[in-house]
DNA sequence: AACGTGGCATGCAACGTTGCAAGAGATAGG
DNA sequence: CCTATCTCTTGCAACGTTGCATGCCACGTT
């Protein structure tokens, strides 16, 4: 146990009030007394009690990120990040995962809030933003990713129909004609999945191509089994493809592994694209081609928009959403 | 703001004591009682407040975990393990990031103990033990990995020289004389790496081989570049080499990169391995064998461990030493 | 009728901190 | 010499919760 203000009072012979002072470093304490204080609290080696400065104050000072997986690369990578800059502004870093599960993210939503936290960073995954909405009033939230529900809540996202279709023109203007995506999630309230299948297929129509359902394969989660598996399905139907564009990085890397295991050249025999920029890709054999959304700009936004929801000094303000840029990575994984 | 205790008390007519009480779940309460503070209590959706918990009781109910980097697969699967089993435990998970750097782990060792988490789980990387041991009474604290502070400190391990000679043994079976390993930091406190080179040598001699320092190449950090950048060196040295054992996966996966990049094949021209068992190991192009520490172990261990030491009614105990099993996972890298 | 017993409910205090407003002392001005 | 002013310091209260001790009532026993 630490000691408390009582006690550095005590030795210092002042009142508590006076030792709070000092160390808030506020007020007006005359240089002497100042001294005095900071000799104790050093000599205690004071620390403030942070369950009290909470109750009285009402701010702990943690953040909560509230991810699908911390063990996926993506998220790893963005909570690591998310860690360093709360870090810089003084904030602790909470992590949850719900791996997916919308229960959980409801439980999430509900429990987290008004707790211990000052405010919640979440990505969702499988809620609608109806049940996003549904805040009973607790801490600020800041959502990551795509959500329908501009206007409504804070967010920070990506112009995913825009990427999607850079990386589709990227793969057009190799040529490339039978294009194939793997990662559309029809059975999800994912708006993220939905943008970039709308991005690929504007891609297709300007070019003059037409969409083809046998070559947008959906997949479950975003694990690379799942690539891997999507992979192997497109090459066992027998549907001709010479580039696969997937809707992440770990998507892809399975994609990769199965086409390795199935003889397949890339980018000779088929192109193999992802998205997301993870530190795995660009090591993969071959690197790979990528969407790399501006991460430390999702960090700084995030954070800058739930500091302003905490900031009681100035007014609320409407719903923000905040859109971060993002940059087409060519590696050899297309390239040839 | 949520409802408190006396609000919900007004609206049931009864004393703030006995919502405690039926909130708790604990005491005697009349079921009519009972009943009546339970309707009250969701009418107001009563959540109890965290700070005042803690003031009170002394306990947050938070945990740190402490990992030189959130973005190394390694550190973000076992990270998320953790989260998973806090949660299990009705434990929040806060996390910090060092960089591996000392003096930011001092800080940590000494800032956020007592302060706000009932407990800390370090995985030092640069700090000696005998810093470790320099703690001024905080929160308990158990340590991932070897530390040489057997008896002195909680910490969970694996068996890294039986683990490393595994590995060597492993490759020599196959018929490789000419094995480097990448991975000693002879610069820091790592005594994991240490005793890894130490499994190394001693399943060289084992076989009446001579370890050949310039096939033991050292790395500054632990990530894929580095592994490369080892990978190249050895290669452009022109020290015969038939197979390479990294101290990490990442290390392995940058090996590999290195080898494609050279055109060699694995493991035809060279042999790989890593250690660790990430993700990402699984799917690389060829699949990376690997020493697979058991990591749900680990994660439980450390948590129980912790768990002892918050146990008020029990007593503190000797500092334990708990050593975790690994397996060796054979894949394509090596076996041909 | 007095007493003990057990079930249930409550009041008080304290955890360590900080906002508020007032107190104490010193100095300057009338 | 008294008061106004300024600088510095302090006591009180409250944030929401729970441990402790006690109060109250009804019931059964002597």
């Amino acid at each position: 146990m630490s000691a408390t203000l009582r006690e550095v009072a005590e030795r210092a012979g002042v009142s508590v009030r006076t030792v709070s002072n000092v160390v808030s470093g506020f007020a007006l304490v005359a240089p002497e007394t100042r001294a005095r204080v900071q000799q104790a609290l050093d000599e205690l080696s004071y620390r403030p009690n942070a369950a009290a400065r909470h109750l009285r104050g009402g701010r702990s000072g943690l953040v909560a990120l509230v991810v699908p997986e911390l063990s996926t690369p993506y998220f790893g990578e963005l909570a690591g990040r998310f860690a360093d800059e709360a870090d810089a502004r003084s904030l602790m870093l909470l992590v949850q995962q719900t791996g997916g599960d919308p229960d959980r993210e409801r439980e999430l939503l509900d429990g987290v809030r008004g707790q211990v936290v000052d405010g919640l960073i979440m990505s969702p995954w499988a809620l609608s933003p109806a049940e996003l909405r549904r805040r009973p009033g607790g801490a600020p939230l800041v959502l990551l990713g795509e959500q329908d529900a501009d206007g409504l809540l804070d967010h920070v996202v990506a112009d995913n129909v825009a990427a999607a279709r850079d990386m589709t023109r990227h793969l057009l203007g190799l040529g490339r004609t039978r294009i194939a995506v793997i990662g559309p999630q029809p059975h999800l309230h994912n708006a993220t999945a939905a943008r970039r299948l709308a991005g690929y297929r504007q891609a297709l129509s300007e070019a003059g191509l037409t969409p083809d359902p046998a070559r947008e394969v959906p997949v479950r989660r975003l694990h690379r089994a799942d690539g891997a598996a999507a992979m192997r399905g497109l090459l066992d139907a027998g549907t001709p493809v010479d580039a696969v564009f997937c809707f992440s990085d770990q998507l892809a890397l399975g994609a990769l592994h199965a086409a390795a295991e199935r003889g397949l050249r890339v980018p000779a025999d088929v192109a193999v694209a992802g998205f997301d920029d993870v530190e795995d890709g660009r090591y993969a054999n071959p690197p790979l081609t990528t969407i790399a959304p501006d991460k430390a700009a999702i960090v700084t936004a995030a954070l800058d928009c739930l500091a302003a929801r905490l900031d009681r000094t100035t007014e609320p303000g409407e719903p923000r959403t905040i859109v971060v840029g993002h940059r087409l990575e060519v590696r050899a994984s297309t390239r040839g």
